[in-house]
DNA sequence: TTGTGTATGTTGGGCCATGG
DNA sequence: CCATGGCCCAACATACACAA
């Protein structure tokens, strides 16, 4: 099987997603940061206690407004909480220079505001391209360690680089932001379910198609 | 057998220092 | 320039010891 031939496989095997990351694209912005080295579950717990404390609408306005340690408290959940307050700060103010308006944001050509993203402190690149895939709708891939474990299982590349891996998807796929937020959230459902560290060949529906289970025989 | 307590392992980005 | 490892933290899973 072909890197280009994935997102077929897998949507063979697991249909389709639909929105697979949840929430508005101002929780979504949030979540991104909440869900560095943390699971989802205890993410939205985090999101959760914001809005419950700050209401559903403008809540980057007022997020931004409060403490550090008042939204270290609230995102307690998610861990991390202290050094995640100060990212969520640091995010947030540069929202605040396009006045928390995700459409000025949006106007700005990718390239751009990808660079822009990745001068605040605690957005490193998977980050910037969560927020932009998933809260801002560019057609940009998205890696993470899941992309690189079954990149290397499944086809044998064993690509380190953030960029190298971003790259090759992106030329392997024309930019359609529905098939880039579905496939890296197929990557992301395979790896967790079957390619997981321990990997469970012996049940995994790809196991056909996969050079390191075909190698294990 | 079932419950409870304790310990230990696993998961996961980004920053920074350090050594090639 | 690039890779590596320590650091930040909590939740959950698993395993095991022991008691009732």
């Amino acid at each position: 099987m072909k890197v280009s031939d994935l997102y077929t496989c897998l949507k063979k095997v697991y249909g389709f997603l639909g929105k697979w990351w949840p929430g508005l694209p101002e929780e979504i912005i949030i979540g991104a940061v909440l869900t560095q080295n943390t699971n989802w579950k205890n993410v939205s717990r985090a999101i959760e206690n914001l809005k419950k404390a700050l209401g559903e609408n403008d809540i980057l306005r007022k997020a931004e407004a409060l403490s550090t340690e008042k939204l270290a408290e609230l995102i307690r959940p998610a861990g991390f909480f202290n050094l995640k307050a100060k990212r969520l700060k640091a995010l947030l103010a540069f929202l605040k220079a396009y006045d928390f308006d995700l459409n000025r944001l949006k106007s700005v050509p990718t390239d751009a505001l990808r660079k822009s993203l990745l001068e605040v402190k605690g957005v490193g690149k998977e980050t910037a391209d969560s927020i932009l895939l998933y809260a801002l709708d560019k057609p940009v891939f998205v890696v993470d360690s899941y992309t690189k474990r079954l990149l290397k299982r499944l086809f044998n590349i064993d690509l380190q680089g953030y960029d190298e891996i971003k790259n090759l998807f992106e030329s392997e796929y024309p930019p359609d932001l529905a098939l880039y937020q579905e496939l890296h959230g197929l990557i992301v459902e395979h790896a967790k379910r079957y390619c997981v560290k321990r990997p469970k060949c012996d049940e995994c529906p790809l196991q056909e198609n996969c050079y390191y289970a075909s190698q294990l025989k």
